[in-house]
DNA sequence: CGTCCACAGGAATGACGGGCGG
DNA sequence: CCGCCCGTCATTCCTGTGGACG
């Protein structure tokens, strides 16, 4: 019997002809050919060039929303510029840090260290330690080396701009070697927060990537499905749709490769020989599903509670608390599990974190002489708030 | 027009756990 | 192994503030 249903389930996985070569969608797969953003390559292609005869090319900033093409024409740039250099014998290499997920100076400086295989503990050291051996490991291996940090708004936000004043400085220490800093962001206003003398050697050059429109948006997808789908599969609606609901997302392409990959795997799960609409739609049900059930599955303990707290006020149909409010309630819930409730000031801090990764929506209002306060409501259905806690019993009991 | 609410959010400081050099 | 220094999280104390009310 299930020796049966097994050699049914392989036959229709072998007739499902969805995708061809799916990796082709997938956000950190750098295509061959860039479209809508060729102005943008050549730019930085013209600037980053004198490294290719063993010159310091500038520092560079790029400015633009999420998904616009920021990091995958860096990649690309960077890629074909090493291939280039290798060929005439001249060394050069990069290191990518994303300063969203490495958002400390010391952890930014160890991912610059792993780059040049020259790894140091997580821990331990002293930043300026770290950094001394970065420099070090630098001036050994010789060449020119990229500097690419990714989100680097991240980074100055939590850490303040010291790495990246020491980085723009960095030529000064070096005899063998130079470097070049390529910064990318989507804050436009980043610079306010910037040291002048760092503003300046950073944005020697500036780049600005618009967002995608909707049909451009069309083309990118055209390009990569081509490649990445079986001919004939994509019904004819399915790729102006992940284009249309894309570029209602502030043009983001990461966001319509997405939708369509995942159309296309659930196309597959359905066995439909064809990927529709439909399987649009449900794409990004899930792509959201899935991304706020595991931001929240992976929170601290104390961000949990503040969630159920603003769940439990929205289910008696009170949407926008003050956070004097949800922090009574927070608290009354803690006592409940037997937890000492975090401060008031600790709280607000929190509730900045779940605003920047848009579980909540955190606005501060004026009410006049009734005082100052963020206005929160949770961003959350209800169902994915127990898909992300249904395995901890303690929150199920107070949910 | 000044007051004053209810917080926002900056600064200083402490507790904790981890790696380092000796 | 120890004492030391560090990054991170959290607390304490603090100054700042938009605008309705009087």
């Amino acid at each position: 019997m299930a020796g049966a249903s097994l050699d049914e389930l392989f036959s229709r996985v072998l007739r499902a002809r969805i995708f061809q070569n799916r990796e082709i969608l997938r956000p950190d797969y750098i295509p061959d050919s860039l479209p809508h953003r060729e102005r943008q390559v050549y730019k930085l292609a013209s600037v980053l060039a004198p490294a290719i005869k063993g010159a310091r090319p500038s520092n560079v900033f790029i400015y633009g929303v999420t998904g616009s093409g920021k990091t995958a024409v860096t990649k690309y740039v960077l890629k074909r510029l090493v291939e280039e250099s290798s060929k005439l014998g001249i060394l050069v290499g990069y290191a990518y840090v994303n300063c969203k997920y490495n958002d400390t100076n010391y952890r930014v400086i160890a991912e610059l260290c792993d780059a040049l295989n020259a790894s140091i503990p997580f821990t331990g050291l002293s930043t300026a330690e770290a950094y001394r051996r970065f420099v070090k490991a630098l001036d050994e291996r010789g060449g020119t080396f990229f500097v690419v940090l990714d989100e680097v708004d991240a980074l100055v936000k939590k850490s303040g701009d010291e790495t990246l004043y020491k980085l723009t400085r960095i030529n000064m220490e070096l005899y063998n070697s130079r470097v070049a800093v390529i910064g990318i962001t989507n804050d436009l206003k980043f610079t306010e927060y910037l040291d002048a003398r760092v503003r300046s050697s950073l944005g020697e050059e500036e780049l600005v990537f618009p967002p995608y429109n909707a049909a451009e948006l069309e083309d990118i997808l055209r390009d990569r499905a081509s490649k990445a789908f079986y001919p004939g599969v994509l019904d004819q609606g399915v790729i102006p749709l992940c284009a249309a609901l894309a570029a209602k997302e502030h043009g983001d392409a990461r966001r319509a490769l997405d939708l369509l990959r995942v159309a296309g795997e659930i196309a597959e799960r359905e066995e439909s020989n064809k990927v529709l609409e439909e399987h649009v739609k449900k794409a990004q049900r899930e792509i959201e599903r899935d991304r706020v059930v595991e931001v929240l599955k992976t929170m601290p303990l104390h961000s949990k509670l503040l969630i159920i707290s603003l769940h439990l006020l929205r289910k008696k149909d009170i949407n926008k608390v003050a956070t004097g409010e949800v922090y009574n309630v927070y608290c009354d819930l803690s006592k409940k599990l037997g937890l000492e409730p975090l401060t008031q000031r600790r709280i607000s801090d929190l509730i900045s974190e779940l605003d920047m990764l848009g579980i909540i929506n955190a606005k501060v209002v004026s009410k006049g002489r009734y005082g100052r306060t963020r206005i929160v409501n949770l961003n959350v259905p209800e169902k994915n708030i127990y898909d992300a806690f249904s395995n901890d019993e303690r929150l199920l009991s107070i949910l």
